[in-house]
RNA sequence: GCGAGGGUAGCUCAGUUGGCCAGAGCACACGGCUGAUAACCGUGAGGUCCCGGGUUCGAAUCCCGGCCCUCGCACCA
């Protein structure tokens, strides 16, 4: 076994180092040595206060106009155009919001520090039921009797305060943004573009007027489509009633009686027919209360429902077989067919379905097959008409216990229960809705969903099964009910002829309405006579030749407003373009937003979809994976979050977690995060802290130049930026946070920091060796906050202004660029080498550990090690041989011993497995403690500095000089 | 009921075309340091990879069947 020699650690040549100078610094007694130490200094606090220091970086950013600056400073790029999709103006943000202007925000700061013109215009939806419900409610005043002007004024007042409360709640979030020119759909521009929307989908024939059953919200007295439903638990009766026979013809027994099951009695009075299915097996069965007519399959049931004894049928056939049967509706003296229909099934009921074309969608649809006549005795409000009869003038809740007992009057009631099902409501105001039957205007969707679906090729869906997820649901959807009863929106741009009732759809006076608005605003259809809005030379009605019109009084429902955005917004401004590069928003707008801008956009653009691509997040939820409400408890606001930890916590809550599916958020996962910041934000401060004497314009060290390791660490760091690049690219930010997490934990903090340590605080200030360390630590400094510049914007402007920087460098880091992977400093070979080192570094501190645990050593300062390798084949010992000098400052060790070609390596308490053939032994350091680098040394070799090592000695030495 | 997505350590996430004892960071426990100090370093203990079958020499990864969570759709006479 040969022991292998290793120099003395000593500082390389530099500037900062000089040989001895003779005589110098005789003066050696006393002296305070940590004095003559490099040690970290910064203001950069390592505690963040974010909540109050917060504000201060907002104050100091609207001051220098941030986000004109950048939008200046990127003029005459290529354009990246997040679209925003715009909140509701009601009420505060909550987790989902914030959480989505936070993603948008993140995109956008890439986005630009990825070289594109990223201008970001947030906007408001203005207009709206709640919104109107809510000014009704201030002003405590009928609808009925307040002039609509008055009332849109009101909810133009309202919808305004909150589009104010939000706005700053989101630049409190530090979203860079026009805040001060956002979009709102009440602009008269906004308004006027709607208008042409409406008017190129009505001059194809998209756009009707029909009577048809719809969703109809009794309390807010107006259509609702589809998307404004939600279904809840409520109690409803449960009844059985028979309708006597009049017509058997020959197929039943006379005096027969048809049995219908019902949820809804207040429909009774609209009944016009009773459905069965043609193959459905249909039983008479007589019993005490009359010879019944029900299916077989739900005779049992309906037995025990009304308290009956089952009987057998005394005769079967098939539902087909009944069509035509006529029978008597007590209660109105009126007589109805037996009809078929497809829809009916023996799951519920009795198998023959009440049928009310006035009050059901099937029942409707089949209605027309029959020529039924569509009756609909109940108004606006929910009341019953006179066509009603002796039920006029109830609200149909009323009504149905009054309907019940009439039945039972008329005997007509076979057994009435209550059940609990999931019924219709309104997703604003939560009432029950019902289905009714009324004109309403209607979006042909089915004339050009072929055209929609096409056009969803042409856009990139994130995740891919975003296009599924739209595909289902744009195939098969219904005609899109567009008109409401209301005062606060759009009014459906058309003139009607007086005479015939003929709505005209002439081009030229859906562009004078939209050049009235655009001047007025759409007040002025409540403001200006029908005459007004006419083109030039007058209107004709196409049908009769009229040539008096009035205007339609319904509005447009809102979701064709914030539909029609791409087109009141991408197209009127400037620095925006149409399509859209990215609409982003929550998965549930696929079924909202990004469906309503499809569908104007390819009846009014040419078949073209408004967007490229379209991304979409999940739903924020509790650590149990639980949708956060108020019943359970577990919601949380972001205010809250802000005021207790800061935006740029939450900010780092949503990079860090897959967007893509739940997002879930609790204390304890704020703790989390928090703590991660934490790891980050000190990771900075000490880099920030070893450059506080760095001039890179002055100081940095050539790359040939640096030291190995160093040379090493900026391999990894554009490792690191790579990886980071490619997830900003994919929008994958929580591989950012991971990667970021792990490099400042591992290869920073724990690894390479640590080794730094004692040549940073113990090297001639401006020695080549340190300019070397403080040079990769420039380097990483500025690439991280540039890398976390979008996630952490708070943060990383702080920290960027306490980075010595060039005298060029602008205002904020939000004019930055992203940091590029520089190919010069990639070294597979080096970084194989080093990866090596760390092993047996790995190796060595567990054995420290061994004999730190046994109270021989402490820090590890006090320890020497010896490393035995077989040699010979093995590439350790030659990787060790190598790297000897520098093992100890690796291992953070006093001395290294290394021993080549033994038999077999001695074994002990103290010695470990290294890997390969490497065995790892752990001994006291001999020498004594240095007093400045607290490194074991042989001690006083220079005498003016009898209690430190040479290398010391020479350091302060040199400094003295300096000095004099 | 149908469709989509998901279910890997306490938490946030990795696990490439199936193949070394399933990984990382954080949190936790224990220890060190006191020259990043309301910091820093080390060591350690944590997993029936939702459950049950199957294919395979071999499955967290593929197939079948369940369970649970989220979103959407449908039904709700």
């Amino acid at each position: 076994m040969r022991v292998v020699p290793r120099a003395q650690p000593r500082p390389l040549p530099g500037r900062g180092f000089s040989v001895l100078p003779e005589g110098a610094a005789q003066m050696s007694e006393k002296i305070d040595y940590k004095a003559t130490l490099n040690m970290p200094r910064t203001d950069f606090p390592m505690r963040a206060n974010l909540p109050k220091r917060e504000p201060e970086q907002l104050k100091a950013w609207e001051e220098m106009d941030l986000y004109n600056l950048v939008q200046r400073a990127t003029a005459g790029r290529p354009k990246f155009v997040l679209h925003d999709g715009p909140p509701y103006a009601n009420g505060d943000i909550h987790l989902g919001t914030a959480l989505n202007k936070i993603l948008k925000d993140i995109i956008v700061k890439h986005a630009t520090m990825a070289g594109y013109d990223a201008p970001y215009v947030p906007g408001w939806d203005m207009h709206g039921l709640p919104i109107e419900l809510r000014a009704l409610k201030d002003m405590k005043i009928d609808r009925k009797q307040i002039d609509p002007l008055e009332l849109r004024a009101r909810c133009y007042e309202y919808a305004h305060h909150w589009l104010n409360v939000q706005r700053e709640q989101f630049k409190r979030l530090g979203v860079r943004g026009d805040w001060e020119n956002p979009y709102k759909t009440v602009t008269p521009e906004f308004e006027a573009k709607e208008v042409e929307v409406f008017g190129a989908m009505a001059a194809q024939g998209y756009i009707y007027r029909g009577l048809k059953p719809v969703y109809w919200c009794p309390h807010c007295e107006t259509a609702l489509a589809e998307a404004e439903i939600e279904y809840a638990e409520k109690t409803s009766f449960s009844i059985y009633v028979r309708f006597p026979v009049v017509d058997a013809r020959g197929r039943i027994p006379e005096g027969s009686y048809l049995v219908i099951w019902t949820t809804t009695p207040w429909t009774i009075p609209a009944n016009l027919a009773v459905a069965v299915h043609p193959e459905v097996e249909y039983g008479v069965y007589p019993t005490g209360k009359g010879t019944l007519v029900i299916a077989n399959a739900l005779a049992e049931k309906f037995f025990q429902a009304v308290d009956l004894p089952a009987v057998e049928p005394a005769a079967t056939l098939k539902g087909a077989e009944l069509e035509g049967i006529t029978y008597r509706h007590l209660l109105y003296d009126r007589v109805s067919p037996v009809i078929l229909g497809e829809h009916v099934t023996t799951e519920d009921g009795t198998g023959l379905v009440h049928t009310a074309p006035g009050h059901g969608h099937e029942d409707f649809e089949v209605g027309q097959k029959y020529g039924l006549p569509v009756l609909n005795p109940v108004n606006d409000q929910g009341v019953f008409t006179a066509e009603a009869g002796p039920f006029a003038g109830m609200f149909i809740e009323k009504a149905n216990p009054e309907i019940v007992r009439a039945l039972d009057e008329a005997g007509m009631l076979l057994g009435q229960g209550k059940i609990r099902h999931q019924y219709a409501h309104c997703w604003r105001c939560k009432n029950p809705v019902i289905y009714r039957a009324t004109v309403q205007w209607f979006v042909r969707v089915e004339g050009f969903m072929d055209i929609a679906k096409e056009a969803m090729n042409h856009v990139r869906w994130i995740p891919e099964w975003g296009y599924n997820r739209m595909y289902a649901m744009i195939d098969g959807l219904a005609d899109w009910c567009i008109s409401r009863q209301r005062a606060w929106g759009l009014p459906i741009p058309i003139l009607t002829c007086s005479s015939c009732d003929e709505p005209s759809f002439e081009p030229k006076m859906f562009e004078k309405i939209a050049e009235i608005f655009r001047a007025e605003g759409s007040d002025a259809w409540w403001k200006r006579p029908a005459e007004d809005f006419m083109p030039e030379g007058g209107l004709t009605c196409a049908k009769c030749g009229g040539r008096t019109f009035h205007k339609e009084k319904d509005i447009l429902d809102v979701w064709f407003d914030s539909g029609s955005s791409h087109a009141g917004v991408l197209e009127t401004r400037p620095e925006l373009t149409w399509p859209a590069d990215l609409y982003l928003e929550g998965s549930d707008q696929h079924r909202g937003w990004f469906k309503s801008s499809l569908l104007t956009s390819v009846v009014a653009r040419g078949g073209r979809p408004p967007y490229k691509g379209v991304l979409t997040h999940g739903f924020t939820v509790d650590e149990q994976g639980r949708k956060m409400s108020k019943s359970l408890g577990n919601v949380v606001d972001p205010a809250d979050v802000i005021k207790k930890y800061g935006a740029d916590i939450l900010r780092l809550w949503v990079a860090s977690t897959d967007y893509r599916h739940d997002m879930a958020l609790s204390e304890n996962i704020l703790k989390q995060v928090a703590d991660a910041y934490r790891k980050m934000r000190n990771t900075l401060r000490y880099l920030l802290g070893n450059l506080y004497d760095f001039n890179p314009e002055t100081d940095m060290v050539e790359r040939d130049d640096l030291l190995e390791i160093d040379r090493w660490q900026m391999h990894r760091l554009q490792e690191v930026i790579g990886k980071v690049s490619e997830a900003y690219r994919n929008y994958e930010y929580h591989v950012v946070y991971h990667t970021l997490n792990n490099y400042c934990a591992v290869d920073l903090s724990a690894v390479y920091l640590d080794i730094l340590k004692d040549r940073l605080y113990t090297s001639g200030a401006t020695s080549r060796e340190r300019r070397s360390a403080q040079t990769v630590l420039y380097h990483v400094a500025d690439a991280l906050i540039r890398m976390l510049t979008p996630i952490l914007s708070f943060t990383a402007e702080e920290a960027y202004g306490y980075l010595p920087k060039p005298a060029d460098s602008p205002a904020t880091c939000q004019l930055l660029m992203m940091p590029q992977v520089d190919p010069t400093y990639l070294d597979e070979d080096l970084a194989a080498e080093w990866e090596k080192l760390m092993e047996v570094r790995d190796a060595v501190q567990a054995v420290l550990e061994r004999a730190r645990v046994d109270k021989k050593i402490g820090s590890s300062q006090e320890a020497a090690v010896h490393l035995y390798a077989s040699g010979g084949e093995g590439a350790w010992a030659e990787l060790l041989e190598k790297h000897l000098a520098e093992l100890p400052t690796i291992f953070i060790v006093s001395d290294v011993k290394l021993f080549v070609g033994g038999q077999s390596a001695p074994s002990g308490t103290y010695f470990g497995e290294g890997p390969g053939d490497l065995t790892v032994e752990v001994v006291r350091a001999s020498g004594d403690k240095c007093e400045r680098c607290w490194n074991y040394r042989e001690l006083g070799v220079i005498e003016q500095h009898p209690t430190l090592c040479e290398r010391c000695a020479g350091v302060v030495l040199a400094q003295n000089l300096e000095e004099a």
